[in-house]
DNA sequence: TTCTCGTTTGCAAGCGCTTACATTTTCACG
DNA sequence: CGTGAAAATGTAAGCGCTTGCAAACGAGAA
């Protein structure tokens, strides 16, 4: 959409005003101590005098650095991505770097043809969400020296660095605690397990904690579902219609539970008294809402910011970031649960 | 982040593999109709196993496209900024362009840095959110000739173009229908207006409309918060306690509504018998909670939707876009409104 | 004053691609 | 087959910037 009759100022222009070359210029504008003070600010007025802006296209091609962190996120529609993308820009944006942001729509095909297209774009590191994905990917990424990231997952073996935290651990802490109110009769309800490692750890760490505890969470009783209000409601009544239904509902993120419990209020089920619900990611409303919703808290905001500190750390200066960090995610106990009925 | 001593295919590698000239397979990228087929096959076999990939800032440069579209909007924290950035994402996805998204905090200074910093990363095309901001940023983007637009207002006289609908519009038929109920005791909390077009069209609608029915609506009852549950809460309890209290509260978005909301409840406080509440933008919770907000929609995919047809649309073309488009933003009567008390 | 050495500046070669323009090939038609 | 126009391909000149290297400069030492 560039009109072509309009030509923008060039490195050049700005030179042929301050009377240097556009060697010092482009001195002024990256490594402005390796320029004469007086010279400096000649230059820095010629530039504004010229309404000089850079040529990112140009600079980037001629440097082999884009100053551009890209990352893959599987929706905007929910906040807990929504937080981390927030975060990650402001963090960027403080180094002098900016975000290109794609969202996979939890597809995988599509997360790997977003990166691609990240790497067409040019990128310098790039965020990922959870773990699994094609290997294909990783060694593309390894073969172009791309650093990257995996969040939302701590995987302290993994060959690739994650920043993020212990999906299954938490649910054993949920469950843990449930069970020492007094509850027996479990269900889950979690996102859809494949292609997500988060989704699938959840019910996974949910189930061996249960097992711990000599109890089984027989198949009918997990539920994988889209995320969404309207899929937590559903569950719940397919739930109440077992023979023997749950006292205790864990739920594989705050969406799903703010379903059910508001399925449970319109039914005039007691929340806590008759059923305990649990969340996970401790969205703004799980505090707001009556009752509050026991949950587990999300790192978000560290998150994002040790992703940004580890994609735009110098690369030979000592000091290699830790491959992996992990951040807690604590167990936030609210009103939606109660000792088991 | 790219390692120096990887060396990356490119076009003239892929030119020797297949024994044509770098011309060709650059034309095999761009326009492939102008290659005959059997070499065409071969040129892509060529590109599968050199694993090339295009290198999008040498492309910007050479043809002075950069294919990407920026966006900047106030914040990602926030349903109805975040659908339309899903959404313009996806329609940009499907037309080959790559969205770069950008948030300002609600800080006009800050919107301008970012606004900058897009121009210098290349766009071919720009969306913006509301239309108040300084002139100097029109004038250098119709400098750069950089097509933009301002969405979620329409202004059809204004010579920036607009998608989007009438804010002011909307708080008419929104104080209509309460009205119509009986209401005459309001109160409005709305987001700050300062820098905000949209907040204050909000505020001077309900405002214009009310006047219109004879009713004043004095500064005390007009309270400017930022968007956040627990502003709403806030804002309810200094309400409650004016001489005399509104029977129905106008709020400039659902966040604040559902904080009006859910304080009102906890506070034992009837909804709607003793009080009604409206939002605006109909959140996907505004259907979900109990009772359901009654609010105005905002049209938001189609908003995205129109914005990337328009910042893509051909330029030579005939069939100019339409400068302003104006989308319906219909009032959704749900349960959290009733005939005054 | 001359010499040395560190600092500042300029020169110019690309970075990988697109695209006028020139050249060659193809092919319908006479 | 020859001809000419159209189609396909190649040639090469940039796009605007960074950066290695060389040249010029300046300041202190001899």
């Amino acid at each position: 959409m560039q009109d072509p009759s309009i030509r923008r100022p060039t490195l050049d222009d700005v030179a042929r005003h301050a009377g240097v070359s556009t060697a010092t210029v482009s001195r002024c504008l990256s490594a402005p101590d390796k320029v004469r003070p007086g010279l400096r600010e000649r230059v820095r007025e010629a530039i504004r005098t010229t309404g000089y802006r850079p040529h990112g296209a140009a600079r980037a091609l001629a440097s082999k650095r884009t100053n551009t962190i890209g990352a893959v996120i599987p929706t905007l529609d929910n906040a807990i991505f929504a937080k981390v993308a927030q975060t990650l820009q402001d963090e960027l944006d403080a180094r002098g770097r900016t975000l290109l942001l794609a969202s996979s729509d939890y597809r995988p095909e599509r997360e790997q043809s977003q990166i691609e297209n990240l790497i067409v774009r040019g990128i310098d590191g790039l965020m990922l969400t959870g773990e699994q994905r094609d290997p294909a990917i990783y060694s593309l990424l390894e073969k172009r020296g791309i650093r990257y990231v995996n969040t939302y997952v701590h995987h302290p073996r993994s060959r690739h660095p994650t920043i993020g935290f212990d999906n299954v651990g938490a649910m054993e802490r949920v469950v843990g605690y449930l069970h020492d109110l007094g509850h027996r009769a479990f269900a889950m309800v979690g996102g859809i397990a494949a292609g997500n490692d988060r989704a699938e750890e959840r019910i996974r760490g949910t189930r061996l904690a249960l097992e711990r505890r000599a109890l089984a969470l027989p198949t009918e009783r997990v539920l994988e579902k889209p995320y969404g209000i309207d899929a937590g409601r559903d569950v719940l009544r397919r739930l109440l219609a077992l023979p023997e239904p749950p006292t205790a509902v864990v739920c594989g993120n705050d969406v799903l539970a703010l379903g059910v419990l508001l399925e449970a209020q319109a039914m005039g089920l007691a929340v806590p008294g008759a059923l305990s619900i649990t969340g996970f990611d401790d969205l703004d409303l799980a505090r707001e809402i009556a009752p509050g919703l026991t949950t587990v808290h999300a790192p978000l905001v560290d998150m994002g910011r040790l992703a940004a500190a580890y994609l735009t750390a110098d690369q030979g200066d000592g000091e290699a970031p830790n491959r992996h960090s992990e951040l807690p995610a604590e167990l936030v106990v609210r009103g939606s649960t109660g000792p088991a009925a």
